[in-house]
RNA sequence: UCCUCAGUAGCUCAGUUGGUUAGAGCACCUGACUGUUAAUCAGGGAGUCGUUGGUUCGAGCCCAACCUGAGGAGCCA
């Protein structure tokens, strides 16, 4: 049993129907009135038990936490909170929850406070609906691309290419710490490893991804990425899940395209299936904003932002546009940046974004061309020859949530920026060959999965919108 | 890694210029209650004041180091 889902029943399924339903206790009220979620939906369902007809120590074992069974009739409820309601006279307790142990109780606690027991707070309404809308976000993120045609590729996970410059790196070993085998001149021998060289997890499927496109036309990758960064923001995971499209025969404005379609896609796909998540997410930013101060409140509420986002077209200019709007800004006139914008070439820092998205446009924005000299080596360098067709979607609140580009895919200038860098060629022999055989003009972004379930579900912090997260020093459960 | 702030009961917090036995709300326990909605009412238990060291007759309060958390910055997705 257990098929019958307490969803169903609250869609008015099975009214007037006998069934059994099964999840934890949320409340017991009155000696009569359980709340009851079985995780299927936010909304849970009342339980009214007869009181008399169960005896003492059933009745004792109905506690906050508690896994039960219970069988009886949906009825229309005759309180006023909830539509239907199910008549029982019949409650088997499947798991004791001792109350006075169990940590979360019928009131509110802070995020930080339930950060410690993640593996408990699934249980609460704002967890559950974060799962839940993380989970539709998902199957969209398959849905879309494979009704474009593209098909999914499974990058490695551990990777033996030292070169993708995507920052630092977890090494993978298999080699006895206490005991490492070493080189003659004292380095770690990696030959003696399990794969027989230095491996690491990996930052980042696109080179591999690349390779796929070359074939395949249009790929995605949809996987997890690891970064050994010492970073601790509200933005930043040591472990995150990133979908990575690659395309062949894409130019940059191609890419800018299809990226603010799928983000699009993605925002509306959670208004038409995650309604009931979203709105009472909506409400907790909406109780949240209350408690600051009015000049610190967001003007518009997540419903309504996420509305917007859907409906609007995103602004695109180019990092020489950027520049004079912020040379010119009142922020750098009056010396009010941290870092004031005089030069071009300069590196865009969190509060310039931050100032275009939140203050001078009030909407998303694609910055593209950067300088050359800010941008990873396998960029396309433009005819300026000190650009490149790099491209970042910057979002209000987050930042940073896509950065793409077109790829370099004249094998001479790769190979020219790869002995700039200082990279050796022979590391990356395999990527270079698919510039040697039948190269094609090519794009693609990375999109931070995290950063776009934050935006949809109004969090503010990346902690909290992935099950178990892994930061510098955290790596509990 | 840097800057700022915080750490007191299971949770959220108050705690006066350093001064007797450290408080509240919620939660929990006991009792009452057969239409409750974070139920309500009466009573009860509950603390190594983050850790270590120091100043002082006396430290939750002052000083130092460390640990943990949050916000911001850098790196980025």
């Amino acid at each position: 049993m257990g098929k019958i889902k307490i969803k169903d029943i609250l869609n008015g399924k099975y009214l007037q129907q006998e069934v059994t339903v099964k999840g934890w206790v949320r409340t017991f009220r009155s000696n009569r009135f359980i709340a009851l979620n079985d995780g299927s939906c936010l909304t849970n369902l009342q339980i009214v038990v007869d009181f008399e007809a169960l005896d003492e120590q059933t009745l004792k074992q109905i506690t906050t936490g508690a896994s039960i069974a219970a069988r009886g009739v949906v009825v229309e409820s005759l309180g006023k909170g909830q539509a239907y309601e199910i008549q029982t006279s019949e409650i088997e307790i499947i798991g004791v929850s001792d109350p006075e142990k169990y940590p979360l109780q019928p009131k509110k606690h802070s995020l930080e406070f339930l950060r410690e027991i993640a593996h408990l707070r699934v249980r609460t309404n704002t967890f559950g609906a974060i799962y839940r809308v993380r989970h539709n976000l998902i199957y969209a993120v398959h849905k879309y691309f494979h009704e474009k045609g593209f098909f999914n590729v499974h990058t490695p996970i551990i990777t033996g290419s030292d070169a993708e410059g995507a920052g630092e790196m977890f090494t993978v070993s298999a080699l006895d710490l206490d005991h490492l085998p070493r080189t003659d001149d004292g380095q770690v021998d990696f030959s003696a490893d399990f794969f027989g060289k230095h491996t690491n997890l990996t930052v980042s499927g696109q080179l591999e991804g690349e390779t796929a496109a070359l074939a395949l036309t249009e790929i995605y990758t949809f996987g997890p990425t690891f970064r050994a960064e010492n970073s601790n923001t509200s933005r930043h995971l040591a472990e995150f899940w990133m979908i990575e499209p690659e395309m062949a025969f894409y130019d940059l404005h191609d890419n800018m395209d299809l990226a603010e379609e799928f983000v699009k896609y993605l925002v509306s796909f959670a208004l038409e299936n995650c309604m009931d998540d979203l709105t009472f997410l909506n409400q907790r930013l909406a109780d949240e904003e209350k408690q600051k101060p009015q000049h610190q409140r967001q003007e518009m509420g997540l419903l309504a932002q996420l509305r917007f986002v859907a409906d609007n077209e995103f602004v695109r200019l180019t990092y020489t546009e950027a520049i004079d709007i912020l040379r010119n800004a009142k922020p750098n006139k009056k010396k009010k940046f941290a870092y004031l914008i005089d030069e071009w070439g300069a590196d865009l820092q969190s509060e310039h974004e931050r100032y275009l998205v939140e203050k001078h446009f009030k909407k998303p924005v694609i910055l593209y061309n950067y300088p050359a000299s800010i941008k990873a080596f396998y960029m396309r360098l433009n005819q300026d020859g000190k650009t490149v067709a790099a491209m970042d979607v910057l979002f209000p609140g987050i930042g940073e949530i896509i950065g793409g580009s077109q790829r370099e895919e004249r094998y001479d200038v790769l190979v020219e920026k790869i002995k700039a860098i200082g990279i050796a060629e022979k590391d990356l022999w395999w990527y270079l060959d698919t510039r040697r055989f039948g190269t094609a003009p090519h794009s693609g972004f990375g999109l931070g999965f995290e950063r776009l379930v934050q935006f949809i579900t109004g969090m503010g912090n990346i902690r909290d919108v992935i099950p178990f997260p892994r930061t510098p020093g955290n790596a509990e459960f």
